[in-house]
DNA sequence: TTGCAAAATGAAAACGTTCCCGCAATCGTT
DNA sequence: AACGATTGCGGGAACGTTTTCATTTTGCAA
């Protein structure tokens, strides 16, 4: 019936009484922040304590230290493995800072991120980290007036703190690329225009035609979400007119985008990397286990959560909004146009 | 400096004051569990707490309450995106149930693994799900002396409460599929021979197959791991040799796994669906998407969900180990054998 | 009205830590 | 040997809840 977890749990009473000493003493002793006390009896006390195999009460502990040693940090999904990259960066950068990381998911319901966030600072966390970001939303505001340690990361609303890949020169990295290749007709496709990251990553691609001369045409500058299916949508838009009227290449503003228009291309016998140049972006894991690996913008992920992290802690120092460089790693989808074979 | 998260915070103590009722009646007005007092006092005391913000400290209330309402999830890894669709309805099934789920990782390293768990227990979880259990586990071993309430999902050890897909049954579903369409030299490509699945899912194929009379070799029955890049070894070894030696079809224990086979498969210029059958495991979302959609078993894994955290509060009721049944879902991969058209 | 059960209330004692305070012991310096 | 400075120690008061217990109030029937 009772969910108890813990067995008859050892206190700080009883390793005080078994060492001889007072709670104080045994609390000190026991003390793990700052520098351990190597005064004899301390050293007795920890010994005992391993002996009786006493944990200390995180709850009776962050009651009295006012602080839990806990980051809240707030994903879309899970499933996108993205996200699932980057919390387990995050797992890492605050474990090795001595924190844990603790995770909510909130799809992509302004509501319910507000109400997942709600939820973990409920739980009292230290600080909050939000990949969930919008351009005009409204929760990174409320925590900045409640003044709520907190940082974005992958996106940002141009004002709390922030932690990101530079997705302005990320996309200006792949269609430089492509245009580099020969190719002169190419598609871009974004992901949420609510996004940091799908604004960003347009003006970059923007900046690479600029440069270039070239006059990209509306039509094949297309906003959609970051979910496979949008991409198989965009890539049905793009791929379905008339053979003669296609782009040679396309830029996709992150990977699953890729996968779909991968799809499109198959279901209209159109070659990845031979008919249609393909460049994806964050170069997730199985980017590079394709049958044609994915041509893709790595972001590294690692960086930007120990970043945040800091940011979360340390707002004031230096810029609060901070650009990861991202890297363009050339695989076997993007080819030269091809006339030029 | 401070990483105080809340701003000032409104404790019980004012909204009582606020209420002028004493602390022992605010406290049962606010009181979610059980039925709410419907005295005209605790509707005011709900009042004046909502007016002025109130938020339970959770410390203080699981210290007293001695149980958190929260439970542990260990995984290997999120990026698995199997591990990652088993989280997201782990947090749906104990949020619906009132409960927080909470994750942490733990890769493929038994250590980890223990280290892990007590980072979730040190937290007081009131209990644990285990998605990690190896066959010959330590950890739920030492989970049950310790009377700690947990369940293993997706994998069992045999002995702990746990819910998982029926593998034996899902192996079945494959390669009886694969022979129903024609195909007599099936290859199998399982997990790590450590985990149930890999053994449960090898096991089904073996009986579709003595079913069927075939004689299943043994150098197309190959342990690997779960991940891409275990799959394009399978693959290179299962289709390297001369293409009259290759099997018709294979059976991936899972879809990353098949995955890594289509890799391969695209390497020696075989093609999926054509020269090749390929039947995944857990039909994860992409597989719906390939340029050659993958037939997979699909696992019910809200079910699975469900029944894991009813096991781990009510581990007597009904049998320890809940096995749900998969499903197979045929796509584009699993034609018939060339001869056949 | 009176009587009695049921419901609501306030005081106070937990829950297991940490931390402030005053005091004693120890240390290094002249 | 005497001095101040450091260090370690135990007592006890927090931290913000929940819960027990004794008491008071309410509701209802006779």
């Amino acid at each position: 019936m009772e969910p108890t977890a813990a067995g008859a749990s050892i206190t700080l009473k009883d390793v005080a009484a078994a060492s001889g000493v007072s709670l104080s003493t045994a609390s000190r002793a026991l003390d793990d922040r700052g520098t351990a006390s190597r005064s004899a009896a301390a050293e007795h006390v920890r010994e005992v304590a391993e002996r009786l195999g006493y944990r200390r009460n995180s709850f009776a502990s962050s009651l009295r230290r006012g602080e839990t040693r806990t980051l809240g940090v707030l994903v879309p999904r899970l499933s996108d493995t993205v996200m699932a990259l980057m919390f387990e960066e995050l797992e890492r950068a605050a474990s090795s800072r001595g924190y844990f990381a603790m995770v909510a998911t909130s799809g992509d319901d302004p509501d319910d991120e507000q109400r997942a966030a709600e939820t973990l600072l409920d739980r009292n966390v230290d600080g909050l980290i939000l990949a969930t970001a919008r351009l005009d939303d409204e929760l990174p505001r409320r925590l900045r007036k409640r003044g709520v340690a907190h940082a974005l990361v992958l996106r940002t609303d141009g004002v709390s703190p922030s932690s990101l890949g530079d997705d302005e020169v990320g996309g200006y990295l792949a269609v430089r690329h492509l245009i580099d290749l020969g190719h002169r007709d190419i598609a871009v496709v974004t992901g949420p225009s609510f996004t940091s990251s799908a604004v960003g990553r347009l003006a970059g691609a923007r900046r690479a035609f600029a440069e270039a001369g070239i006059d990209a045409p509306a039509k094949w500058l297309l906003a959609a979400g970051y979910g496979i299916e949008n991409g198989y949508t965009a890539g049905e838009t793009i791929l379905g007119g008339h053979a003669a009227n296609r782009p040679t290449a396309v830029f996709a503003a992150n990977d699953n985008i890729a996968l779909g228009v991968i799809a499109a291309a198959h279901r209209f016998g159109v070659a990845i990397g031979e008919d249609l140049a393909l460049v994806g972006y964050n170069d997730i894991p199985l980017s590079a286990r394709l049958s044609t690996p994915l041509s893709s913008v790595h972001v590294p992920l690692a960086q930007i959560a120990g970043t945040a992290i800091d940011l979360v802690f340390n707002p004031d120092m230096g810029p609060r909004i901070r650009k990861a460089m991202p890297t363009l790693i050339p695989r076997a989808s993007s080819g030269p146009p091809r006339q030029f074979d």
